[in-house]
DNA sequence: TTCTAACAAAAAATCGATTTTATTGTTGAA
DNA sequence: TTCAACAATAAAATCGATTTTTTGTTAGAA
């Protein structure tokens, strides 16, 4: 079969779980909202079962908390757990990167350079593309760690920190910072395999964001 | 109201949860297996909403994969993802364990015994009690470490690697070392602050059983 | 007024049935 | 024999309606 088919046939719940995470990530729906299962169906136009599997699928994902049988609401946001986030972020990000220097893998290297390239395009244009290329970058700079797991760990991380980017950036415009150059600097310290130094460079590059948005949140 | 309520009152989400997961942790559902709703549904005896439910959040556990429209199955295990989840946890529990120790916590302390006292003594009856009070002595290790989210990972850990112990089990008997000295020697460390010791008794705990345990998987 | 009990409204949770989708098995032509 | 098309079966996904549970309101007693 042809690989178009795919996007137009997905299951009603991966929509509806597209649907509302985004929402959340966004702040369309802001933290401690409820989520009524009515209201979403309206909405979305679908019925509950979908709705319920979807939310339960978020739920996991840290974004929604589910009460006994009082449904379900957006996650809460707060400031520490902010700095926990970039704490973890930087320790396990670390932690991953590192075993991507030290596998010498060399389709790594390609699709790092790949990635660095399409966020670099896609920074001049100021829509939403950026934000995915943006995560693609950093998901691949500790795609060949050779631990899903931990993949999948730093990528739940990063979409939690996100929402703190949106809350912050409701207040004030993000970033007057050069962000292009702390990418490179954490890339051409990533292609010359000097481990500590992209280290360095990364949690640098995450704190000095940290600290920008901590003065806006909460 | 009584606390003793909650117990009875369990949704039926919650409930068929609980029991699909232990079923996969003791790998009474093998992995791999095919999990069809109908015959849960007869099984279990309830409708197929509530199972749905279980099934997506046992997912996001790690412990389930969900195929397009093809349905669930149990996630498979396999040797390197039994290496992964080790070292994960050696790098994760050091993290949550000396920040444990930085922070000086009288009531951490009290937990921690007794945990270890409880766990001691049910270490005499073969019986699953073992086993819950054993988690509980590794996570009172770390809960005092300030970040709900790396509890969350440190516990999902724990879960994903119970699995590994009985597909072990099924085909020797565990464990001839003295389990309970390896404890001990965590648990002086622990309560004398000394976190350099403490870190280096849990991952050489966590590192034996792994060499025992890697003989008899795959 | 303040507290409690009873009731009404709203929402969550669940069920049973229907619709869709995938899998399996069968037939017939190359 | 092999493959494709089709039909039959099985299962997943979804829907609409029902049952429970929670929440909010009012009436009556202390």
């Amino acid at each position: 079969m042809s690989e178009e088919k795919q996007n137009s046939q997905q299951s009603s719940t991966q929509r509806v779980y597209q649907e509302i995470r985004s929402d959340i990530l966004t702040i369309r729906r802001v933290p401690g909202e409820r989520l009524k299962i009515d209201s979403i169906k309206e909405e979305l136009g679908t019925g509950a079962s979908p709705i319920r599997e979807a939310l339960s699928l978020l739920t996991s994902d840290q974004l929604v908390d589910r009460l006994d049988q009082r449904g379900f609401r957006v996650a809460k946001t707060s400031r520490s757990q902010f700095l926990e986030i970039l704490e973890l972020r930087c320790n396990l990000e670390t932690l991953a990167l590192r075993r991507c220097l030290a596998t010498q893998c060399k389709d790594w290297e390609n699709e790092l350079v790949l990635a660095h390239h399409h966020m670099n395009r896609s920074n001049i244009r100021n829509d939403g593309q950026f934000e995915f290329n943006h995560k693609k970058f950093h998901m691949a700079l500790l795609s060949a760690c050779q631990s899903p797991i931990l993949i999948r760990f730093c990528d739940q991380l990063y979409d939690l920190n996100i929402r703190y980017r949106h809350l912050a950036r409701q207040t004030k415009e993000y970033s007057q910072r050069d962000i292009d150059a702390e990418h490179l600097a954490i890339f051409n310290a990533a292609i010359r395999h000097d481990a500590d130094t992209a280290c360095a460079r990364l949690t640098e590059h995450y704190q000095k964001t940290g600290d920008f948005l901590a003065l806006m949140i909460d």
